[in-house]
DNA sequence: TATTGATCATGC
DNA sequence: GCATGATCAATA
């Protein structure tokens, strides 16, 4: 059974811990965009201590009382508080502040519970693409981290947001990113996309993204032929997130 | 217990 | 179906 869903009853005076959220308004659905950067990192810290129950009450969205059914709900929630303005579309959460949004969720310990998603692979042309073009450097260009203490004994509204940091990948990071995405890429062109594993990668791995395993989208074999093949999404290992939050 | 492969919710 | 947002849960 699925349906019983625990509906957040407190008032939204009561998702302000510490401090107001000024620039939302009461019944408001969805933060209006933050104008500067400046405005957006202030926003974030000004969330930090809010539990995702005061979020869910903000926004008058009840919380699923099975995890199972709450997946990217707390992101969700997260880009309304802050005012991201892409919804579904193809761009930055914040396309004109070049900034992308990612809650992550951290274990008592301060280190990442899951590995993150970056996008979808573009199975059909990623051979031919340079890794400066590619999806993953661009989303990862600047990414607004958003961490949520999310440790074993917390429930969903339990969950607290913490400390969003500003991350940008550095030399050395940006070079392990590449080193992985064009191995992964010369696997992909040389049409042995049935051979990857989410063992590849030392930082970077691709792994499946779709509503089941039976879900088939489209690919190009060696030769650019045509392939039905499961839809693949690239993701960053905990290993590597979690080297941003130390 | 860390990781991989599978899956869930929503909107267009 | 495909994009967004991710976490679940079986297994190594």
């Amino acid at each position: 059974m699925n349906g019983v869903h625990a509906r957040a009853r407190k008032s939204r005076a009561s998702c302000l811990p510490e401090a107001a959220l000024p620039w939302l308004s009461p019944g408001q659905r969805w933060a209006a965009a933050p104008s500067s950067e400046a405005e957006l990192l202030e926003r974030a810290h000004r969330l930090a201590g809010c539990t995702v129950a005061d979020l869910a009450a903000c926004f008058d969205v009840s919380l699923p009382s099975h995890g199972v059914r709450a997946k990217g709900l707390v992101g969700a929630l997260v880009e309304r508080a802050l005012g991201a303005t892409a919804r579904s579309a193809s761009i930055p959460d914040f396309p004109e502040l070049g900034i992308e949004l990612k809650t992550i969720p951290l274990d008592a310990r301060g280190r990442p519970r899951e590995s993150t998603f970056v996008c979808t692979v573009r199975l059909r042309d990623i051979a031919d693409s340079a890794w400066e073009a590619s999806p993953v450097c661009s989303k990862l260009t600047r990414v607004l981290f958003v961490p949520i203490e999310a440790g074993t004994t917390l429930s969903l509204g339990e969950r607290r947001i913490g400390a969003a940091r500003l991350w940008s990948p550095t030399r050395s990071q940006q070079s392990a990113l590449r080193a992985d995405w064009e191995e992964l890429a010369g696997v992909i062109g040389r049409g042995d996309v049935e051979q990857i594993t989410a063992h590849l990668g030392l930082h970077l791995q691709i792994r499946p993204k779709a509503a089941s395993s039976h879900v088939r989208g489209r690919g190009s074999d060696e030769h650019g032929a045509p392939v039905r093949t499961l839809p693949r999404g690239f993701y960053l290992r905990a290993s590597f997130t979690a080297s941003i939050f130390k």
